[in-house]
DNA sequence: AACTAACTAAACAGTT
DNA sequence: TAACTGTTTAGTTAGT
């Protein structure tokens, strides 16, 4: 079977050279070759044709996006609306496309109309996701939660392009995060199945925590070039998280979610920045929902997805400690977190934080785009003590700004962060930029607006 | 400077 | 046997 990739001549195979980041092909699952058929015929459309987005081919990027008539064309037209609902299993893996329609996506080349930087974008950064995720996101859009190797490798190749084409020795690197990483277990296939030849794999219940909460943080990393002010540094004196403007919606990184409500939102509006956010983003959805309190955990920056976790693990299950791999913990449980916390998406998460996500090797890693983050200041708000917040001073602008928000968001069918894991990397990264450009206002405007949401839950 | 997280490369052993 | 799967060990880079 075979494997996707092609040949490889076993261990060698997976990786060839160096990985920079070559551009790969084009990824469509139809044309690339490479691609499983399993994956791409079944699952899903191939995700890239979504695209079509901007043509420009070679134009600037940027300018692309700076034109607002993206979301309109582009966003909001291949966002349909509806279907969210459904979702299921069928369409299982696909993300927005597929959400909205299956079909119509599809069918059309991604060549059309537009598509330019953003596909291309796609195929050669990296997706800003670190495997811990794709695996976690990949395991979790599958029907039964638990996927083999082979279909983990499948779907991240269409949801993430770059990696159709990228050396493969990232699937080494799957492997290896699933073995290492808690957060992820092996199951015996059930008996009839035996096709494949090795296990399946599915997310520890008790990491998923983490792993929602790496994700929410991760969604959106150009809110991250907000929170840490670049280009002035605050005044020492000034902590970060004080600071009104910008250090504090960035936490929100997470926020992602509605980003697209939140520049159109913009548009529409015109108006100005707001403060501060707040963040509640919201768990994922439909797994999440479920539990509640999960959601209300997380969102803390300082988790990431970086492997140790004290927070969750405290509050959920204390016994092993965070550190997986290799053994204990290290040396203390006491995980004492050098990080500061992160941006966090919620924002609150008082002391504890952390996470174990991943693979905790130990030792370290290779410089991703985008998992990366940092950013420092936050402003965690405890758990409990999420006020409500306003956008401006004017409340009845807030008003305005939320409604506004809040029916993009349905207008694109995005209800919940989950929706979001679904998009596609292309549509990341061009809302990133987005919010990359309008950054403080978009980002109040979606915190706000999902922080009354989950209120509401 | 020390730690840590995440990535990468590779060697292997076990399966299919 | 070849290819795939899973485990480990080790080196690197980057953010705190
Ligand atoms: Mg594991």
């Amino acid at each position: 079977m075979g494997p996707i990739i092609g040949m490889s001549p076993d261990k060698k195979a997976e990786t060839p050279g160096m990985q920079g980041e070559r551009v790969g092909l084009r990824g469509l699952c139809g044309g690339a070759g490479t691609l499983p058929e399993a994956v791409c015929g079944a699952a899903s459309p191939l995700a890239t044709s979504l695209d079509r987005g901007s043509v420009g081919s070679g134009g600037s990027e940027d300018e692309e996006l700076t034109n607002l008539n993206w979301l309109h064309e582009n966003l909001l037209q291949n966002f349909t609306l509806g279907g969210a609902g459904e979702a299921g299993a069928q369409h299982s893996a696909s993300p927005l496309f597929d959400i909205e329609g299956n079909t119509g996506a599809l069918q059309n080349p991604p060549s059309s109309s537009s598509a330019s930087l953003s596909q291309r974008d796609s195929l050669k950064s990296k997706p800003p996701f670190s495997f811990s995720l794709l695996i976690y996101m990949a395991i979790e859009q599958s029907p039964s939660k638990s996927l083999p190797v082979k279909d983990i490798y499948g779907w991240i190749v269409q949801h993430f392009p770059y990696f159709s084409s990228a050396p493969t020795g990232w699937k080494n690197s799957v492997r290896h995060n699933l073995s290492l990483n808690k957060c992820f277990r092996k199951v015996e296939r059930s008996l009839g199945k035996l096709n494949g030849k090795g296990s399946l794999w599915c997310v520890d219940p008790e990491y998923r925590p983490n792993l929602i909460q790496a994700l929410k943080k991760q969604h959106f990393p150009a809110a991250h070039a907000f929170c840490t002010p670049p280009a002035s540094p605050p005044p020492a004196s000034s902590p970060p998280a004080t600071s009104p403007h910008r250090h504090l919606f960035l936490q929100g990184c997470s926020l992602k979610e509605s980003d697209i409500d939140a520049a159109t939102a913009m548009m529409l509006l015109n108006t100005a920045p707001g403060h501060h956010h707040a963040n509640p983003c919201d768990p994922e959805s439909p797994l999440d929902l479920s539990r509640p309190d999960l959601v209300l955990v997380s969102s803390d920056p300082n988790q990431d997805h970086n492997y140790s976790s004290m927070a969750l693990q405290r509050c959920s299950s204390r016994s092993s400690s965070s550190s997986l791999d290799d053994g204990g913990p290290s040396p203390g449980h006491a995980h004492h977190r050098p990080r500061t916390c992160r941006a966090g998406s919620e924002g609150f998460h008082s002391d504890e934080d952390d996470s174990d996500l991943g693979d905790r090797d130990e030792r370290g890693g290779r410089p991703r785009p985008a998992p990366r983050r940092s950013s420092s200041s936050s402003v965690k708000h405890p758990a409990g003590k999420r006020a409500r917040r306003e956008l401006t001073a004017n409340p009845e602008l807030d008003e305005e700004l939320k409604e506004a928000a809040g029916s993009l968001l349905h207008l694109a069918g995005i209800r919940t962060s989950m929706d979001i894991c679904n998009l596609h990397y292309i549509w990341y990264y061009k809302i990133n930029k987005i919010l990359f450009i309008f950054g403080p206002v978009c980002f109040s405007i979606v915190n706000v607006y999902f922080f009354d949401e989950m209120v509401k839950l």
